[in-house]
DNA sequence: CGTTGACTTGACTGACCGGTCTAGTATTAT
DNA sequence: ATAATACTAGACCGGTCAGTCAAGTCAACG
């Protein structure tokens, strides 16, 4: 059955977009369902509420980010050091696109729902955990590589790629307060310059 | 008149822990107002708007802020390079000393808010801005006289300082996330390893 | 003493929220 | 053909939201 499935993913299409531009709390069931055409009867045959909606949605982007330019960054044959600076520039056209269209930048859909509803429901915020972490081991593993090719000195890995996750939610965060994509492009490639050293 | 002002202090300081234990959207006015046990037509008197209450609230916060710890990491006679350990600190101290009375981590009430917010209202996005400039007025000072002591070789400090603070807000949103205030002293004195070079 | 005006009280409004429910319509398997 | 199942339709529910309002209280001032 084709039309099951297409509702289900318009739905969580929608929502995604919903969510990723204005937030949880100021997107409403309603407003979703009349922008995905789907009746709310329908909506709640798929998702028992609008909480579950957003776990699916978390699911979904981050399905998309995974095999999407995440894996472009961090997955091709771009020496270890280089694929950082892809790192930073996807996040710079993705969000400079997003502006240019809705005009105001979007910021980072799981730095977002992070802070919005980390201290309201613990199952998102250890979803979206998990999230990050899949996110700092794509950066560790970068990071051992160039420690083992020679491009970097030693150092505490784990640790540092956390730091260079934080720094790059944290320059989104800068860059969606001041409503300029710019601001990636200009602080992003400090990101390489982040080291925390192994404790001896 | 000592009530008015009375009044309208209770009314900001309760919004204020409120907006930052939860969010904007989460809080209603009523219970602002059962909590600080005034009437609703009371509030109304004092603020237009729950907008309006927002603004006063940020407000109340950028000042308490930098007449606060930031003025302490900032202002003393500490070796530049120290203050941004102590800055660090600071930050760790706050968000472990909420996280063991509410049991969650708040973050960043400015960094909450311009997530939550900046897509929605261009008038608190712009203020919320304006309190990052401010923060990163203290980071460049600081590191102008690191550089002039020779405590550091000369960079781009304005946008040094810029990456510092996204740094700072980065490694909160992961604390909070993880709903672990160590993660702020585990990456924030990566900080001092942040460097934006002069461009020719 | 009387008036003014800042402040308080709490009932009220209309809109909208997430979620429910019953009555349907297609599609598939038997 | 029939029955079961998957999905759709949309009216409806109680509750809560931000915000309004008329009727006060009370301190200060003339």
């Amino acid at each position: 059955m084709a039309q099951e499935t297409d509702t289900r993913t318009r739905i969580i299409a929608t929502a995604r977009e919903m969510f990723h531009g204005r937030s949880y709390a100021d997107v409403g069931i309603q407003e979703i369902c009349e922008s995905a055409r789907v009746q709310k009867g329908s909506f709640y045959h798929f998702f028992p509420s609008k909480r579950d909606l957003a776990l699916a949605v978390i699911d979904d982007m981050a399905g998309d980010w995974a095999h999407g330019f995440v894996a472009e960054a961090f997955d091709q044959n771009l020496p270890p050091m280089d694929r950082l600076d892809y790192m930073v520039d996807a996040a710079y056209y993705w969000q400079k696109a997003a502006a240019d269209i809705e005009g105001r930048m979007p910021g980072c859909l799981f730095g977002n729902l992070a802070l919005e509803m980390s201290t309201r429901d613990d199952v998102m915020r250890a979803k979206l955990n998990y999230v990050f972490d899949t996110a700092r081991d794509k950066f560790r593993a970068t990071l051992d590589e160039a420690v083992q090719t020679g491009a970097m000195a030693p150092l505490d890995a784990e640790a540092t790629a956390t730091a260079m996750l934080a720094y790059l939610e944290g320059v989104i965060l800068l860059a969606k307060t001041r409503n300029d994509p710019e601001v990636i492009q200009t602080l992003g490639p400090a990101i390489k310059t982040l080291r925390i050293e192994l404790t001896h």
